[in-house]
DNA sequence: AAGTGGTCTAGACCACTTG
DNA sequence: AAGTGGTCTAGACCACTTC
C-alpha cells in the first residue's frame, strides 16, 4: 500500500483519536484554553483571539471550538459580547438577595465600580397578571413601573424590572433613578421592607434581553425575582432580575430559623 | 438566465431568509417547538422525536435543529438523557435552602416522589483544603465524607456531597443514609443547625458529576453550597450540591433583615 | 475595506441504547 | 441489527464591528 496517501478518511486525521484518553476534541480544547488562560494571566475583560484563529491553533474547525468556548462560558470563565468576540470574566459578584442593601453599595464594596442606567420611568395601572402576581386589591391600582440596566466596570450584568405601589412611594418619578433604588425609598420615603418572598432559577434571556445586555440571541440568563411587603404586611414592590449569569454568585447568611 | 438553474448558493435555498421576520432559523424553531409541546400537552418526562425527524420536519440541518434544542434546554423546558434523547421537563422542585427540611419532606410536600440512593460515605481527616474552607481547626480532624444521588420522579436531579465532623454525629455509618440526613440528625443526635451561610451560581457539571446525572458531558449545572455551624456557632457540615438547572427553582423568604 | 462573529449546509463516523 | 445521539469536517454567506 501507499503510504503516502493523504488521509481522506476524516477518521484517522482527527488527532483526538490517536491520544490516549477517549475525551472529545471539545473537552480537550476546554482543558487547554483554561490552563492557557491560567498561564497568560489574562486580565479581567481582556479579548480572546479571534475564533479562526483559536480553530487554525487547536487544529479545530469553527464549530468545535466554539463548542469549547460554550462551556467556558458557561462555567463563567469567559463571555461574549454578540458580534465583538469572547473576553475573560472578571470574578463574580457576590449578592445578598436578603440584605438591605443595594446594587450600588454592594458592588462597590466588593472594589467594583458599579453605574445604573434608567431605560424607562412610568406610572401607570398594574394590570390583571401583575395584581394577581402581587396580590394587590383590584387591577387598576396605580403603580410605577422602572426598567434599569446596571452596569459593572463598562460592562452591563443586569437588567432589572421595578414595580412599585404608587401610593407607597409617591413622586417617585421626580427623583434620581440612576441611583439606588434601596437608599431612595430609605431616605425619602423611611421606609424598608419587613419582609420579602424570593425565586431565582437559570433560564435564557429573550432576544430584546439579551440585546440589552450586549450578550447573543439565547444566551443562558439568571432570573431572581422578589416580592417585598410594606411595614404593614402589604405588598409594595415587586421586583424582576435578569443577570448575566457568570457575573452573579448568590450567597446569603441563615440565622437558624426554628421549624 | 436560465430560471431552471438549481440553486447552487445555498442564500436562497435557505427558508428563513424568505420570511419577513429576520429571525435566525433555529429562533424560529424554538418558538414552533415550543407552541407544538404546549399544544400537544405532552406529558411530563415524555420524549421528544428523533433529532433526524425533527430536522427533517424543519426543513434544516440536525446542528440547527439542536441549536434550537439546545435552547429549550437552557430555559428548562426540555432536558436531555445522555445518547437516550430529548425529554419534557416537569416543574421545577421548588426549594428552600434556609429550611430545616429535607430533600425527601419537601420534594413529597410538592407531590413528587423522591428517592435517595447513597454512593459513598466513608470516614477520614478533613484534610488542608476542606479543613480551611470550614474553619475547622486542623486538617486531621476527623470527618464523614458522604456522597448521595437523588432523584425525583424515576430522574436524578441532584449529587451531593456532605462532609460532617465526625464527633458532632458519631456512629453517623451505622446509620440508613438514604434517607433524610436532615431528619436523621435531628432525631437521632438532636441536632438542629443554628445558622448556615449559602453560596450558589450556575456553572457546568464536570463529566463525572454528568455521567452520574445521566447528562451530556459539559451540561450546565446549578451549584449550590452551605457551611452549617451548630449549637456553639462551631463549623459541624459542609454540603455542596450540583442540580440539574432545569429541576430546581430556588424560593426563599426574608424577614426583614434590620440592618 | 477588512475582519469578526453568527448562522447554516451536507455530509460523515462512532459509541451507545434499544429492541 | 438498527437506530439514536454525540461529535466533527470543510466549507459558505451575512450582518455587524472595527479601522
Amino acid at each position: 500500500m501507499n503510504d503516502d496517501l493523504p488521509l481522506a478518511d476524516g477518521a484517522q486525521a482527527r488527532p483526538y483519536l490517536s491520544l490516549r484518553a477517549p475525551q472529545p476534541h471539545y473537552l480537550r480544547i476546554r482543558d487547554q484554553l483554561v490552563t492557557d488562560l491560567a498561564r497568560d494571566l489574562l486580565p479581567a475583560d481582556s479579548q480572546l483571539p479571534a475564533e479562526r484563529e483559536l480553530a487554525e491553533r487547536f487544529a479545530c474547525t469553527r464549530v468545535t471550538l466554539r463548542q469549547a468556548l460554550q462551556l467556558l462560558e458557561s462555567d463563567g470563565l469567559i463571555y461574549r459580547q454578540n458580534r465583538r468576540g469572547w473576553y475573560v470574566s472578571p470574578p463574580r459578584i457576590r449578592y445578598d438577595p436578603t440584605r438591605i442593601s443595594g446594587f450600588m453599595e454592594y458592588v462597590t464594596a466588593q472594589g467594583r465600580t458599579p453605574r445604573t442606567e434608567c431605560l424607562q420611568a412610568q406610572r401607570g395601572p398594574a394590570g390583571a397578571w401583575l395584581a394577581k402576581r402581587m396580590g394587590l386589591d383590584h387591577p387598576e391600582q396605580q403603580v410605577f413601573h422602572l426598567q434599569r440596566r446596571r452596569w459593572v466596570d463598562q460592562r452591563p450584568v443586569l437588567l432589572e424590572y421595578n414595580v412599585l405601589v404608587a401610593e407607597w412611594c409617591p413622586e417617585l418619578l421626580g427623583q434620581d433613578l440612576s441611583t439606588s433604588l434601596t437608599q431612595l425609598l430609605r431616605e425619602r420615603f423611611g421606609h424598608v421592607q419587613s419582609r420579602s418572598a424570593l425565586l431565582m432559577h437559570p433560564e435564557t434571556l429573550d432576544e430584546k434581553q439579551a440585546a440589552q445586555l450586549q450578550a447573543s440571541p439565547g444566551s443562558n440568563g439568571f432570573y431572581l425575582e422578589r416580592l417585598s411587603f410594606g411595614e404593614q404586611g402589604q405588598p409594595v414592590e415587586f421586583d424582576r432580575e435578569f443577570w448575566r449569569p457568570d457575573a452573579l454568585a448568590v450567597v446569603l447568611e441563615t440565622q437558624g430559623a426554628p421549624l
